[in-house]
RNA sequence: GCCGGGAUGGCGGAAUGGUAGACGCGACGGACUCAAAAUCCGUUGUCCGAAAGGACGUGUGGGUUCGAGUCCCACUCCCGGUACCA
């Protein structure tokens, strides 16, 4: 049995910082501020403990900052667009509106329950109209500016959810929930032109303190890479393609040539040629292969043409094949075939018995293979002898002076896909008129409302367009009749700018007021999943740049210090429902207490790691709350009024010392660590206070302890700092900064060692000097016993610390 | 394949190049109790030894250093990301 009764103890804080508002913040340019978000959670209907785990970080990181004086920001809410709803509808026949606002209510009480602060005046919550018409707001505004656009395109596309998936959705070529093999349809598709951000995407990452992993991840995803671009003429035809290729200098190199079977003049090359069938075949077979299947095959496999292109740098004819190892979204969809110093084109070459011509010497033998290091150019014409990076420039400025090419820039990111063939999302606010073409819904007529419907299982369209109320609108142009388009957004769409709503949540005239949004951005803190590495955190970037070149934010980077930490687990390997090991906090909350819960979270390993979760280190670390709670009140031993002695100095040192360490720990994002000082400090103190503490002693020692706890467990911190009368309200009180003199100790034990091996150890006053040190170690008597018939030949001294005797022979 | 991160007791994990294993969990022994729970005290890396003490010990093999879990080289295995990206 707990020795207090924190469900009791609990409710009653969190209802005092309600009432109180010490969450409630406005902007004050007297202050500085700090800007904290975790980001905000789909509302699923039960929180878990990856959840609480970063809850229990950003509540720790607001209430730390806010005792440090600043004026901090930390906002909640919902990112509640999405299929789980409308799977659900599709089920249940409850509208996604009454199934997500009581997701959202259920989901709200538990996370309340944990005691994490925040200025729930500024909840937000994507589906709702006030929210989601500034998507549409913001959708307008990329058309205006060229950046959103439709276009045909191959989507993935799930044949048993009769619906197009998110590239995110796609594991390893099969639908996340149903396990199917996705499959490519073509369909006309709005897109975000992230793709003209991209060199700015990239540079901007320079500045972040962020993972290095995820500025990794970002800018392998965006994945800029340089080379050259040119013109190929099929020979006795006025056919030509773009190649683009990273190895300019192998062009003298190039056997062969390789079109996408995707790639727009392979229909007029292969016209009438005596392979005209059999790559008719093998193109319809690539098309319909999904990505899995394509990438399984593992061999490489093409058609030949029968035509010829010709090497530009030297005239030559090269035979041009199809292949599907060749992709149509990559550079230009056609490449030059170098199998001296392409893997790929190697293994193409030798199945096929194509010609392979080395361009760049290798430095000793070697064969077999292809050869993609450095050396000086071969059967190269006028570049043999040069390095590579040599090489590729001399080539690039004689295609560029011949007028034959240019030297080229290109990136692996895609356009963002952000139509999606679903009713719970944020409708695209376009009509088509099939006079006018596209037109943009008038910004006074938002937001576009979804219109309540019967049925909403996938089609193969939106499900919005079995309404004809919806559907059926007259063009804002020239008033004819006219269609509305009926896909809605993807939900990454809503989460790429909701951090800058929290700024101003409630204007229903602009989608922000640019002042408030300069005050508070950009933020100081930002606490996620790793799974958002490149979408999410991405997109924020992408449309925080867009908003900023329209002059609404004055910064370029939305998230200055991001935190990612890692998965809880369960010993059943990763949690989901599917597999029925997810454990929520409510058991936990209602055995132990929602502090001895959040202290378990920072205490099980370094927040970065992954965690396998363990119902015993709950109970860890309620028992270590238990040991606070008697030590506070008197149950270990009454202090007494007395002159203070060595051990009171002793344990109000141990208390600064372990205030240094934790403040530097959490300064670090290390609280595992800063729990176990703590830990160490309780134990102390409960060792003194057993011995008869002075009360003046034991009183600053608790009050420090208090501090130091409010962030991590603040009910039972509060709690105990209102009973010890040290204040009304912990949460306010200033965090306190340790005495430099109490840091230091009198004494420390010095280390002696023979070879290196510790032999024995000595207390020394602190401010030994290397002599004396020295000497000291000389005389101690067990040392002496290792240097008997031994020759000193060198002592290091590392006063107070170490004394280290080097004997020989 | 490539990129990133790891490997320390029975377990989670601590250790600015200077006492390896803090703190916690578990286990064992004891106190309290009619008994149990809770709590408290003690022990807990391996091996040798009655003890004092000693030897060994941070994935493997080398190296640098007075001294290496920490730095360097080579490797093994694990986790995450990504992949015919020309």
């Amino acid at each position: 049995m707990a020795a207090f009764d924190h469900d009791a103890i609990e409710l009653k804080w969190q209802k005092r910082w309600d009432t109180d508002g010490i969450f409630h913040v406005t902007e004050d340019a007297d202050r500085t501020k700090f800007y904290n978000v975790c980001m905000y959670p789909y509302p699923s209907g039960d929180i878990h403990m990856g959840h609480v785990r970063n809850y229990t970080y950003g509540d720790l990181l607001t209430r730390y900052k806010m005792m440090q004086g600043y004026n901090v920001l930390s906002p909640f809410g919902w990112d509640s667009f999405g299929l789980p709803a409308e799977n659900a509808a599709i089920k249940t026949g409850i509208h996604p509106r009454v199934f997500t606002e009581t997701q959202i209510e259920r989901m709200t009480e538990q996370i309340k329950r944990l005691g994490a602060g925040y200025d729930w005046s500024r909840e937000i919550a994507s589906h709702r109209p006030s929210y989601y018409r500034w998507d549409q707001w913001l959708f307008l505004k990329l058309y205006e500016r060229g950046l959103a656009y439709k276009r045909r395109s191959p989507v993935n596309w799930c044949p048993t959810d009769a619906t197009v998936l998110a590239n995110e959705q796609v594991v390893d070529g099969t639908c996340e929930r149903c396990g199917s093999i996705v499959e490519k349809r073509d369909l006309s598709q709005w897109f975000f032109k992230i793709t003209d951000y991209a060199q700015r995407l990239l540079d901007d990452l320079e500045g972040l303190d962020w993972p290095e992993r995820v500025v990794v991840m970002q800018r392998n995803w965006i994945g800029r890479s340089e080379g050259a671009q040119f013109a190929m003429d099929v020979a006795d035809s006025d056919l030509s393609f773009e190649v683009y290729t990273t190895r300019p200098d192998t062009v003298f190199g190039m056997t062969f040539a390789v079109l996408a079977p995707e790639h727009p003049i392979v229909p007029a090359l292969i016209e009438g040629e005596t392979v005209q069938t059999e790559a008719e075949v093998y193109i319809a077979a690539a098309r319909a292969a999904s990505e899995v299947e394509r990438v399984a095959e593992g061999d490489k496999t093409g058609v030949f043409t029968g035509k010829y292109a010709v090497n530009p740098v030297n005239g030559a004819l090269v035979p041009i094949y199809i292949a599907d190892y060749v992709l149509m979204g990559y550079g230009t969809g056609a490449i030059m075939a170098v199998p001296g110093q392409d893997q790929r084109d190697w293994d193409f070459a030798t199945k096929y018995g194509i010609d392979i011509i080395r361009t760049v010497q290798p430095p000793h033998e070697f064969d077999g293979q292809a050869y993609l290091g450095d050396g000086p150019a071969i059967n190269s014409g006028f570049l043999d002898g040069l390095y590579m990076e040599a090489a590729k420039a001399a080539i690039i400025e004689w295609l560029e002076s011949n007028g034959l090419g240019v030297g080229t820039v290109n990136y692996r990111l895609r356009d963002w896909l952000i139509s999606r063939q679903r009713y719970w999302g944020c409708p695209i606010p376009m009509i088509e008129c099939p006079e006018c073409g596209y037109v943009a819904v008038p910004e006074s007529d938002l937001p576009v409302i979804h219109p309540d419907i019967e049925d909403y299982a996938p089609r193969g369209q939106s499900p919005l367009a079995t309404s004809p109320e919806f559907v059926n609108v007259a063009c804002p142009r020239c008033g004819g009749p006219a269609r509305r388009e009926t896909d809605t957004m993807d939900t990454f769409v809503d989460s790429s700018w909701y951090f800058l709503r929290y700024t101003d949540p409630e204007n229903s005239d602009l989608i922000f007021d640019p002042a408030k949004a300069a005050y508070w951005m950009a933020l100081d803190q930002y606490i996620g999943g790793v799974e958002h590495a490149v979408l999410h955190l991405l997109y924020a970037r992408f449309v925080t740049k867009v908003l900023h070149d329209m002059d609404l934010v004055e910064v370029e980077e939305p998230f200055s210090r991001l935190f990612t930490q890692g998965m809880i687990q369960m010993s059943g390997g990763k949690m989901s429902k599917s597999k029925g090991n997810v454990v929520g906090p409510d058991e936990f909350i209602a055995d132990y207490g929602a502090d001895a819960l959040r202290l378990y979270h920072l205490f099980i390993g370094p927040p970065t790691d992954g965690a396998v979760w363990s119902d015993k280190g709950v109970e860890g670390t309620a028992r270590f709350l238990d040991r606070v709670w008697r030590l506070a009140t008197g149950e270990v031993g009454e202090p007494v009024e007395r002159a203070e002695t060595d051990a009171d100095r002793s344990v109000l040192s141990a208390a600064h010392k372990t205030l240094d360490k934790v403040t530097g720990d959490i300064d670090r994002f290390v609280f595992n660590t800063a729990v176990a000082a703590l830990m160490e400090l309780t134990n102390a103190a409960t060792a003194y206070a057993r011995e008869g503490a002075r009360r003046a002693t034991l009183d600053e020692v608790l009050r420090l302890l208090l501090l130091m706890l409010s962030p991590m467990a603040p009910h039972m911190a509060h709690e105990l700092w209102e009973r010890l009368r040290f204040g009304s309200m912990l949460a306010t009180e200033s965090w306190p900064t340790p005495d430099p003199a109490l840091l230091v100790d009198e004494t420390v034990t010095m280390v002696i060692q023979v070879n290196g091996k510790v032999r024995d150890r000595i207390e020394v006053l602190a401010d030994i000097g290397d002599a004396e040190a020295e000497e000291r170690a000389m005389a101690s008597p067990k040392v002496q016993g290792w240097l008997e018939g031994k020759q000193l030949r060198k002592v290091i001294v590392r006063a107070p610390n170490l004394v280290n005797l080097v004997v020989g022979e």
